[in-house]
DNA sequence: GCAATACTAGTATATTTATACAGTATATTC
DNA sequence: GAATATACTGTATAAATATACTAGTATTGC
């Protein structure tokens, strides 16, 4: 078992079950016959940024990442890799062609990511128009746009 | 200084301050002089479900509750309300009706919810077929759909 | 191959967080 | 007002989590 073959079954083990602490996840792995300790757990929970939130049960249970972006970032970026055209910026304009179909769909993801530098942005068919914060955040999220595809 | 102004003061710090452990609060809020303890911290950190987040720097820091699914249903919520035509079950399957050019926007959203009840979903130009976990699940999903409309 | 470097993980322990218990204050009922 | 219940908090400590240190293993460059 590698690392990266934990982290998924811990991100799925903490979508599937209430996982109170982490000695939770070292019996749950136990149980599947993977040997590990408490102390790797909390460097795994580091590093894929789960949380502990308490709940409304009076306890606490460990959940992903507020930031979904984490999550949706990988989505988009899957999504440019297929449909993206292209991209370009005037003033605070970002403007991203894709493939016929394709844009409504992106921008619906674009608007969920709820990144800093977009206040809004319109989709058509094949033409997402993002209006970011000014031109900076503009430029900025071009390049995020681009680092996806 | 009632318990009621500390959590609101609590709220405002972990907005405005990068807040690694409890003590930490504890300590800034001596310099205001208010005296509390470590332990009645934690008892508000319980209340108010403030999380401790892995940092991408390798700290933590405190930070205020991911209500972000209250965001997200928010939206399906809105998006609903504006293209939902029909929703029916079949055994774990629940199939949404949208009005055309639609359903690939809101089956993008619902894999973004990331749903308990379910396990994937497929969108067309009108239509998303949602796959759930089982039967029971489905239902569920469903009676969350029609809540939105 | 071998040394140097980078990862990974366990052990032991330090640090951090949660809570049982007890005391004090505040509200509620009679 | 006295009696009783309820809420809040500190103290002390238990429980949970993070990490320094160490060792093993893989990877790279020679």
């Amino acid at each position: 078992m590698k690392k990266k073959e934990r982290h998924q079954l811990l991100r799925q083990l903490v979508q599937q079950s209430v996982i109170r602490k982490q000695e939770e996840f070292v019996d749950i792995l136990q149980k599947r016959g993977i040997d590990i300790t408490q102390a790797t757990i909390s460097r795994d929970i580091k590093e894929l940024q789960l949380i502990k939130v308490p709940a409304k049960d009076g306890g606490y249970q460990y959940n992903l990442p507020p930031d979904m972006n984490y999550n949706i970032s990988k989505k988009l970026s899957r999504f440019m890799k297929d449909a993206f055209v292209s991209v370009d910026t005037q003033k605070e304009f970002v403007l991203i062609k894709t493939l016929p179909g394709n844009a409504f769909a992106l921008g619906a993801l674009i608007e969920t990511a709820n990144y800093q530098e977009v206040f809004g942005c319109i989709a058509g068919d094949d033409t997402v128009l993002i209006i970011c914060r000014d031109e900076e955040s503009a430029e900025r999220f071009q390049r995020r746009i681009i680092s996806y595809i």
